[in-house]
DNA sequence: AACTGATTAGTCAGTAATGACTACTTTAAC
DNA sequence: GTTAAAGTAGTCATTACTGACTAATCAGTT
């Protein structure tokens, strides 16, 4: 999937490493997570596949960089990768679960308690994104998307807390 | 997260890999994805850093097999990331969302088709997800969580198929 | 002019994860 | 009795990913 990332943000032109990360950080850093790192591990794998060129330009008295840019078969890639993004689904899995499968494990009050932390630390994100601009086309889906999980998740814990038995 | 859910497949006893796979399959498949070369690699370090231990034992004309069981500080881990997993919060990323992002590439006609074939495979999973019996314990709040974000996730697809406007 | 913190660019060693493979056993079908 | 399918146990080469690091420039401050 970070390959569709990355392919996407250099289709409308090519960019170098700092460009990309700040069109990543305004735009696409609520879909994915990409380090630095990531980004320069998979540009290389997508150069070695003839799916992107680099060319090295310095400007000014600044360190070299490199300007990536897409090939026709990168194109053709992308467009790949986004269909079967959008027609496949595969399930998630949340961590979360792994946690409850053990709860029993646990003296039931303190077991509420440390769910209640989870719960509020759920919160500031869920704030976070309702603080999150409206945003035009289709980047509100992204958003919305996104809140109605969160808000999932906080029903899913409530009722739990509700239901667990002191005992 | 995975070291939690091996660590807890063995705190009622020694196991050796199939019986931990077994139990792996009939309980915690639901909760995370563990491929049996990760088990091996995830207990192999669990070993390394004095968790668990293994002897190995043979079995008729079987082959060799390895038989592995907690040691105290094992144990001790195991409440550790128990406490940790349940109250911490990490936000999920959403694959989806990636192509969201990028859909106005793509004719609005050809993008719903797509979308429409992702809804089907989801209700699939959905459909799997109701057909579990009803479990004891603290098992029923995972099925039920899994089975609230397929219907959070259904609801927005459907939500995006009738709100984008064929061009 | 010396210091500080943000910006810019990239490398590299080490960790994490897994697909593909070998090899042997048991059950049971034909 | 031989072929097939499923069960059983584990290895290994390769891929995927990341934290920590170097190194330089620039803007602002003291």
């Amino acid at each position: 999937m970070k390959e569709l990332l990355l392919l996407g943000l250099l289709l409308d032109g090519k960019k170098h490493g700092y460009q990309l990360n700040e069109y990543y950080k305004h735009t696409l850093s609520f879909c994915a997570d990409l380090k630095k790192s990531t980004a320069y591990y998979i540009l290389n794998k997508l150069e070695k596949d003839g799916y992107v060129v680099h060319e090295t330009e310095r400007q000014g008295n600044r360190p070299e960089r490199r300007v990536y840019e897409l090939t026709e078969t990168g194109r053709v890639l992308f467009y790949e990768l986004l269909r079967q993004n959008l027609a496949d689904y595969s399930r998630t899995y949340y961590d979360d679960d792994i946690g409850i499968a053990f709860i029993d494990q646990l003296p039931m009050g303190e077991a509420k308690q440390l769910l209640k932390a989870k719960r509020d630390k759920l919160i500031g994100t869920l704030n976070q994104f309702k603080e999150v601009p409206a945003h035009e086309g289709s980047w509100r889906f992204v958003i919305e998307h996104n809140i109605s999980h969160l808000e999932t998740e906080v029903s899913w814990l409530e009722r739990m807390l509700e239901e667990l038995c002191d005992d």
